[in-house]
DNA sequence: CTTATATATTTAAGTAAATTATATATATAA
DNA sequence: TTATATATATAATTTACTTAAATATATAAG
């Protein structure tokens, strides 16, 4: 994933969240709709995302079928149910977290003298 | 960092702002101020934070004081004028950020029949 | 007085997850 | 025929974490 570092442990849950909503899609097609949800800004790596595709295809979480279109094998990625359960979790989980980020970035507040644990 | 898989990328950021903020804080003080943020959601773990700091203090982000309280020496941080100037893009190229990912998982749209670049 | 918990920093080893680069192959546009 | 778009795969490298352990002092609890 390009376009800020930030990524890192994000892809995943990225992937969950397009396949939950898509029953099936292609590896290209998820570059192309992040692209697009995120105009432009966050790219996607094949680098990163097949072998993300592939660990979530051993992990049961997802299954692969095979279509010829235009000449050309093209992989359709499914979640399981297992998947779609943990798509869920990981959904709101990472809803959360960019909310916790989100107060961090724009607090101002100061911390109060820092008391020690017995002076409270 | 601990509390998700999802900090990766970003503690270098929090680290950033946080100082901006607050002209010094040391180690152990920012593994608190960030538990209270968030509320105990994200722990720091001083494995990740201490290299960090050291990271950003050789990149010339950051300088370091030392101050004995309660007989122990007190390693404090602050900025320098690179690293306030360095703050200011990261907390707003992360915000940014958090904005898309916000997005991403909110979407309830599907993708249209892709079309060909020479379709459109 | 001994133990547990809190405060505080440091660093080594291991792992996970990305980036970068390359290879392969077909289709369409210029 | 060259460039761009579509499409998948994978190896090598790098980065950034987690986990764990070491060190040291202070206060609270029993």
């Amino acid at each position: 994933m390009t376009g800020g570092e930030f990524i890192k442990g994000t892809l995943k849950t990225i992937i969950l969240k397009l396949l939950a909503q898509n029953k099936q899609m292609y590896g290209y097609e998820i570059t192309q709709r992040v692209a697009q949800l995120s105009k432009d800004e966050i790219k996607l790596t094949y680098g990163a995302l097949y072998p993300t595709l592939y660990k979530l295809e051993s992990e049961g979480l997802l299954i692969t079928t095979t279509e010829i279109v235009d000449n050309r094998a093209r992989k359709y990625y499914s979640l399981t149910a297992e998947g779609k359960k943990l798509a869920k979790v990981k959904v709101s989980e990472l809803q959360r977290f960019t909310e916790i980020l989100s107060a961090i970035l724009t607090d101002s507040s100061k911390p109060n003298v820092t008391l020690k644990a017995w002076e409270s």
